[in-house]
DNA sequence: GCCAACGTTGGC
DNA sequence: GCCAACGTTGGC
């Protein structure tokens, strides 16, 4: 079993969307790392740190599982979505995406406080310079956020 | 294949 | 709005 943290804007989709729908469709991944993640690496159950990015409180505000493996990102095909990709073929679909279900709304766990504890120091989210909207979680870090996310804010 | 220009991400 | 970091594009 794997771990990965999910960056999701809340103005897009929010933990609270999640909670209302139960599972969304993870589409709009148009980083090619990202989509080999979800691609390659993600199994059905793998756990995920549901993430707030580009917004007042950036941090962790949820607990989801992957749902589904990996399909086609029906997004890129329509050209009215502003993830349209006029590259993408048919019967070669550049994008593809898994689907996200719930586990429950946490506290927010901000990005501030993740900054302060050492036992994420490694955390890939945490290093100079990334941007990537998918990224490994260690089995360890796993473990540290959700225990800091059952404990009180720092 | 190199690399400059440009675009995007995302915290602050 | 700023800007660092990094990915992508496209001319050569």
């Amino acid at each position: 079993m794997s771990y990965w943290l999910m960056k999701s804007e809340p103005e897009e989709c929010s933990i609270d969307d999640l909670v209302r729908l139960g599972r969304v469709p993870w589409t709009g991944v148009r980083n090619y790392q990202a989509r080999n993640f979800m691609r390659d690496d993600m199994r059905v159950g793998d756990g995920v740190l549901f993430y707030h990015s580009s917004c007042p409180e950036p941090g962790v505000t949820g607990l989801a599982e992957v749902a589904c493996p990996a399909y086609p990102d029906a997004t890129q095909f329509d050209p009215q979505s502003k993830y349209f990709d006029a590259k993408s073929a048919r019967d070669n679909p550049r994008w593809l995406h898994v689907d996200v279900s719930l586990v429950r709304k946490t506290r927010l766990l901000s990005l501030a406080e993740m900054r302060g504890m050492p036992a994420l120091e490694g955390m890939r989210l945490l290093q100079r310079g990334n941007r990537l909207s998918i990224t490994p979680v260690s089995a360890a870090e796993w473990r540290a956020v959700t225990k800091a996310l059952d404990a009180k804010a720092a």
